[in-house]
DNA sequence: AGACTCCATCGGCTGCGTTGATGGAGAATG
DNA sequence: CATTCTCCATCAACGCAGCCGATGGAGTCT
């Protein structure tokens, strides 16, 4: 490695400030300094990074690109800072997340805000996913936390119950069963039920709440099923994160199953039991059970 | 910046050679230097980056952590110097290009990789839009390079035609309209069509070669739209890129239309007027139309 | 025209990071 | 078990990279 921090960081100190003297006089050095640096860094680079018409020193455009990236190193380098800071105080430099797309994604969001305005220096990583894909990716990418719809029971794992979420049955209004009265589940047989499947299975597995529709049409997910039910493709449930607004808008009605057009589940947090979960994993777990909504 | 890419490498060293005498050796400096290197290291980040068992030294858990930041921090100050070796030699630091998604992306991913053999140190960006979301991306992310299916005049474009692209009118084979035999547009009129529309622009446009159909169904993208053509929720047009193996599969199956079952169009490539291509872009640009097949 | 600000350059000095030597501790070998 | 080897910590000594302050040329402001 040839070139320095010290001399990236004059470069950044330069554009803030707008001049050299400026620059020497924010880094506490002799302008001379400064100088010094610079020319340094542009030999070390083979490249003319200002334009020194006499007067003001300009970035040349070529400049202005090293400096661009020159920041990105620099951040870099103060990340290593950040996570041997949090280490310190238990922060994990990683987190990772794999979250059930049936799940709302707003309250992990806002949760992640909260850490990032708690002072973490952890890199937050967030995987959505949809049924069987959901424990897939988790040890595919070695996850930390998992959110899921349900779970086959695992001894590596630790599981915290999540609040409720509810599933409605719905279709576009001008779908022909929005237009009937009690419907049975049998007279839902003539239509196309829209489902998520997991792309990564080997085959669509039915789900739980496959209601026994000759025709089903699998869609990768949530969005692209509220798309479709939005389009009137067919009808299908959908978490009421997704479809409350719709619903008030009209763009979607429920439909008034005899046996019930709602049904709740119990969504698990899951997290290794073999690993302990950092400051930050500790706090997005509490954020998340303590939330209200969950996910 | 308190910490030194220097001390960065050092660290690099000692986890490639597996130790600080071997350290020593790699980096043509005393053993002692790599001792010091690494105590100061320690001390400024406040953490003990090594398990001193008075034998060899052993990386601790929080050390590694810090090691895997450094790699990133080097890699990213390597790239400084690669960006500036590169503007010596007319390489620009970033190309953004927006892909029109009825274009096959594969040659301009097969461009790239050429590219990066032959040693750019061009940060390549790909985005991939569809209908009036191309022009539309290339201008949000400042682009240089956008290849549309068809685009609207502009002043400051300069335009290049590329080698033709073929869509076809196919169905699931289930269909109905595949059981037909020569099948007028009138007739089309009864079945749903599948489009893919701008998700962006405020009202799906009616495209240009969209059929009559009384019911068309939207879709986000070709991948979408390629899914629902073989879940057999309508017919559409594809581009022969995204079925031909299908077809031969069979699991789609080519319409017989009575004025035509495919047509042709030849997409556009487009750069900007005011800003020069950088060697990259004019090296993914010759790679792109001298290639057979467009995009 | 004079006063300022800006940057380049130079001599001189300080101290950081180097080297090489030394020593303690575990590992390898017989 | 003794010997030898490697590994790392520590220390004194030193050289040069990089800092400072001064000086000077060039452009700007009033």
């Amino acid at each position: 490695m040839r070139i320095t921090l010290d001399a990236l960081e004059v470069l950044d100190a330069i554009d803030r400030e707008g001049g050299f003297s400026a620059a020497a006089r924010r880094l506490h050095r002799a302008q001379s300094a400064v100088s010094y640096a610079v020319r340094q860094l542009e030999e070390q680079l083979g490249l003319q990074l200002f334009d020194r018409d006499g007067w003001r020193a300009h970035f040349t455009p070529a400049g202005r690109l090293v400096l661009d990236e020159a920041r990105r190193a620099l951040a870099a380098a103060q990340r290593v800072e950040a996570i041997a800071a949090g280490l310190d105080q238990g922060w994990e430099p990683r987190l990772a997340v794999v979250v059930d797309a049936v799940l709302p994604l707003g309250p992990v969001f806002a949760a992640i805000a909260e850490l990032d305005a708690a002072g973490a220096p952890t890199r937050v990583e967030v995987v959505s996913a949809t049924l069987g894909g959901v424990p897939r990716r988790f040890d595919e990418i070695d996850a930390d936390l998992m959110l899921a719809k349900e779970l086959a029971p695992r001894a590596d794992l630790h599981l915290l119950p999540l609040a409720e979420v509810e599933m409605v049955l719905v279709a576009a209004p001008a779908h022909p069963l929005a237009q009937q009265g009690g419907i049975s589940r049998a007279s839902l047989d003539a239509h196309r039920e829209l489902l998520v499947y997991d792309s990564g299975a080997p085959m669509p597995a039915a789900s739980e709440h496959a209601l026994g529709s000759s025709r089903r049409f699998l869609l990768a997910d949530f969005g692209s099923k509220q798309q479709a039910l939005l389009a009137g493709l067919g009808y299908g449930w959908l978490p009421t994160s997704l479809c409350t607004g719709l619903l008030q808008q009209g763009a979607l009605v429920e439909l008034p199953l005899e046996h019930g057009s709602r049904f709740r589940f119990v969504p698990t947090l899951a997290h290794r039991r073999d690993r302990p979960l950092g400051r930050a994993g500790r706090a997005l777990l509490g954020l998340l059970t303590a939330e209200p909504s969950p996910g």
